[in-house]
DNA sequence: CCGACGAATCAACCAATCTTGATAGGGATG
DNA sequence: CATCCCTATCAAGATTGGTTGATTCGTCGG
């Protein structure tokens, strides 16, 4: 679903929901674990030493954000990435730090700043 | 300042700080419109229909980020995009987007997860 | 020097987000 | 079925973030 549009007037709201996502030391650390692969609920746990409700609560945030999935096999929910999500970060991040078209040779100026 | 580490172990702390500051629909779109070049502040207040107060908040937080600079003339203040920094976060982004070395042959696995 | 202007800062308030501990559900195991 | 394990969810409180209006500060014009 978080289909960010091409450069010109990206989805800037879409694009904010993704970054809060992002902004968070835990939820990075969680995906950073997720490039090497799928991991399991409890070995994030492990790894972040994080408790379990407070990770759950990530994971769903990350969840919502699109930039995980999860998938249950018996009684363990195993997460990874979505790398299409991130991808849509990358492009935004990337429109950004383009130029646009210069400003046109009349002033757009409004009524202050000579 | 905000220098982020390359690839391995970047600085996640520092990343998640970079996110914050673009996980806002107004901080978004000032750095859109500073796409276009330096802009006066006055500019943007009438381009995003921004109370004063708040758009100088906004500008505190996207500067104190590092992603943008300001400039004073007179008694206008100038700000511009830092693309250094947009590229720090294209290259988390692009970062954690990339796979790490597969889980090595042996199962790291913790005490779970059969 | 005085008043107007552009911008930053402050304090107060409201809203969103995180954390924690408790509870509940679904699957395995005996 | 009784119980344990893994995970999600919930409610409560703490923390952080954003908005608003008022005040302050520097600069320019008269």
């Amino acid at each position: 679903m978080p289909t960010l549009t091409a450069d010109p007037d990206l989805d800037l709201a879409q694009a904010a929901r993704l970054f809060h996502a992002l902004s968070d030391d835990t939820r990075l650390a969680v995906l950073q674990m997720l490039r090497g692969g799928e991991r399991c609920v409890c070995e994030l746990q492990d790894a972040l030493d994080a408790a379990q409700s407070r990770l759950s609560f990530h994971l769903k945030v990350l969840k919502e954000a699109g930039l995980v999935r999860d998938r249950k096999e018996g009684r363990w929910s195993y997460y990874a990435l979505v790398p299409e999500t991130l991808g849509a970060a990358h492009d935004v991040v990337r429109a950004l730090a383009t130029e646009k078209r210069a400003r046109s040779g009349l002033k757009v100026f409004g009524a202050c700043c000579g």
